[in-house]
DNA sequence: TATTGATTTGACCGACCGGTCAACTATACT
DNA sequence: AGTATAGTTGACCGGTCGGTCAAATCAATA
């Protein structure tokens, strides 16, 4: 048993990064069992399934996403619209430094997934679809506060929070498609255009 | 000679239909060739690979975006702002008539590809990259006119039909994951939020 | 030391993958 | 009629897919 805690450990690490790297159709069983050097018979006995891993592993990077990225982005050691920017400033660093990494921007972990398998695989698009919502609430939580402020006039908390979530996934398959981090930065600076009630006519 | 025109185009109907429902990894040319009624010696014959085909399948639908979509929204019989939330308008109606005939919403043929391909080929992914910039010029051109009759101020134009289409990809892709075409009737109306410059602090 | 349960191993399964190829047929031109 | 060419067919290739399984090994407990 001592071992083997690790070893799903390192079945989890090896799909997350492969399968960011790639997509979940791409990357095979035996391909994840041969960068965590375990050997497939095991793998099955800590997985029931490929798609049991991979919904283990959407878990993992959005712990990961929250601890990394939206908890440091949105303290609230900023007033609260700065931290939007903070969040866009974090966001850009993490796909730059991916793709000095690795050569390509890889794009959201979620949104790729939510893509490729939405209409495949209900289990997978329905953890998609939570992880998405949960993404939303630091935002919410922080328009708010901007409204309680009067940093913001009377706007529509959750619809506004989905719409720059919906951005920000947009930003980053776009920077996945350009395979240029630096649109995050520069979309990331237009977020907050989408607060402000639109001109008509 | 006189089958081979159909022929070639129904694989590439057959490959467009197919890869939109699911993905460019799931769909195999066996599939293909069986929705198309074509033998698997025949598709070689037409298409030197499975990726050649879905390049062509890609700027199938590229036309067809620009001639169904496109063009009816931003035909000049509206006041320039005014179109992009018909533009709105015709894609929600476009991805709800998909899924009451499917099921799913099934997201944007183009930005499905890239967030799959991106970094794994890259042919396509240029491809991609082309395709969606073509979609912005149809924003930019709009943006163009509302600044010249005054009903936007001196915005950045590029870059605000960049921001508009990166957002529409992500309200594609939201509606997508969570499998309801209604979400892009909501976000889509406060696209043109986007272009009025953010209140700051 | 004997037993138990967790873990690991490697061989194996049928199905499918993208792609090739030689032979065949049908059509168009001389 | 003869020939060249475009199109079609079905068998076939090596490799990989997700998943299974019986047997071996390991660590902890009794």
């Amino acid at each position: 048993m001592t071992e083997s805690i690790d070893t799903r450990q390192r079945l989890l690490d090896a799909a997350g990064e492969l399968i960011h790297a790639s997509s979940y159709r791409e990357v095979g069983v035996q391909q994840i069992c041969d960068r965590a050097g375990v050997r497939k018979g095991s793998f099955y006995h800590f997985f029931p399934s490929k798609r049991d891993l991979a919904l283990a592993s959407l878990d993992q990077s959005h712990d990961f996403a929250r601890d990394n990225i939206f908890n440091t982005s949105f303290a609230d050691d900023l007033p609260p619209l700065q931290r939007i920017k903070r969040f866009f400033d974090a966001l850009y660093r993490f796909h730059r430094d991916i793709k000095q990494n690795t050569g390509f921007v890889l794009g959201c972990p979620f949104g790729n997934i939510g893509s490729e398998m939405s209409a495949q695989d209900e289990v997978l698009r329905s953890k998609v679809d939570h992880i998405l919502s949960s993404c939303e609430q630091p935002f919410a939580r922080v328009l708010q506060e901007a409204v309680a402020r009067g940093d913001l006039p009377d706007i529509d908390i959750e619809a506004s929070a989905c719409a720059l979530f919906a951005y920000t996934e947009g930003v980053m398959l776009y920077a996945k498609t350009r395979n240029d981090p630096e649109l995050i930065r520069e979309l990331g600076e237009r977020a907050l255009n989408l607060l402000t009630p639109a001109a008509s006519r």
